[in-house]
DNA sequence: ACCTGAACACCGTTCAAGT
DNA sequence: ACCTGAACACCGTTCAAGT
């Protein structure tokens, strides 16, 4: 049975979680899939392609929920957050996907409709969206680089993940909330 | 005249802005330099805490400007922003030497003490800093891949990162704003 | 102390040759 | 079409040996 595009996919995620970022080499994938390296180009065109890819299947299990806008935006980061954490250095590895333009997944639109419908132009709509995202990515990129460390060295001083994230959130709300006709 | 510490840091950001972050090798250096790729590790432990010392070394260029809270705070993201496009792929760079926890400097504490001196609480001031932190990178980041990508590649559709930038902060802002007690 | 020369254990990618 | 085997052009890092 010959291999899948998905099959190749779904090991180089396996290995992301298990191995972190800088474990995920093609060579690693195709001795995964008991493959010679040279066997994964006929189903990805090359490493960045894979990458891209692994971050879009991530990417797929956030949430898009409705309702009032700011519960719903809010709700919307959490989740974005919640996929990120429970994959090892996910949030790295999407910010790097982002830089290779490679990726099919629009992960700001969702927000940035909730956002137009809170009363905000299209323009401000997408804007905001992306610093949300940016926002989401840095933090949890910090939180992942902060278990990475800890993996092999003590733990540093305690910090409440929690609160850093929920502040940043309503700081752009609130924001947000400012500049919004519609406050429903 | 043996080799210093200070030239393999400027050699390494020379490498930087010419070639980009993905042209950054220890080889590429020392062949600058004139001298065994191994000679560099008499001077640096490892290739991540050169990163870290190029990183440390362009943050050093950013304004750490005073007076009313907002528009020292407006001045210092506008002057971050600058210094990193003036450093091809350095937010990138700075977003990935800080997940290696070897920097020196403290990119947050200026915006932190501002945040600090509007009426935040201590700790809200250092999220919010952190906040701003992170739609910076995000954003210059874009900006920056964008920018590589027409290296070699068609422009797209043009879109005014400027807008975006005075936006995501004015969000995150207001949001301080709206919780801090001094408004002087 | 500082550097060379040479090696070690890896990379991503390509490609003729086989099936 | 799909994979192997083998190569090519790179990496980061180490270390005996020289000065």
């Amino acid at each position: 049975m010959p291999l899948s595009h998905a099959q190749v996919v779904d090991a180089a995620r396996a290995i992301l979680v298990r191995d972190g970022l800088e474990g995920l080499s093609m060579r690693r994938v195709a001795s995964a899939l008991e493959v010679q390296p040279g066997a994964l180009y006929h189903h990805v065109p090359d490493k960045q392609t894979l990458l891209a890819a692994v971050a879009d299947r991530i990417l797929a299990g956030v949430d898009e929920p409705l309702g009032r806008w700011r519960p719903a935006v809010e709700a919307w980061a959490a989740s974005l957050r919640e996929v990120l954490l429970a994959h090892r250095d996910s949030a790295e590895l999407v910010a790097t996907a982002r830089g290779f333009r490679l990726s099919r997944h629009d992960t700001t639109r969702h927000p940035a409709t909730l956002l137009a419908a809170a009363g905000l132009p299209p323009e401000a709509a997408r804007g905001a969206a992306s610093a949300l995202l940016y926002f989401v990515l840095g933090h949890c990129a910090e939180e992942q680089a902060r278990q990475d460390w800890e993996r092999f060295h003590p733990p540093g001083p305690a910090t409440d993940a929690d609160d850093g994230f929920e502040l940043g959130v309503g700081l752009l709300l609130d924001g947000v909330a400012a500049r919004a006709g519609n406050l429903e």
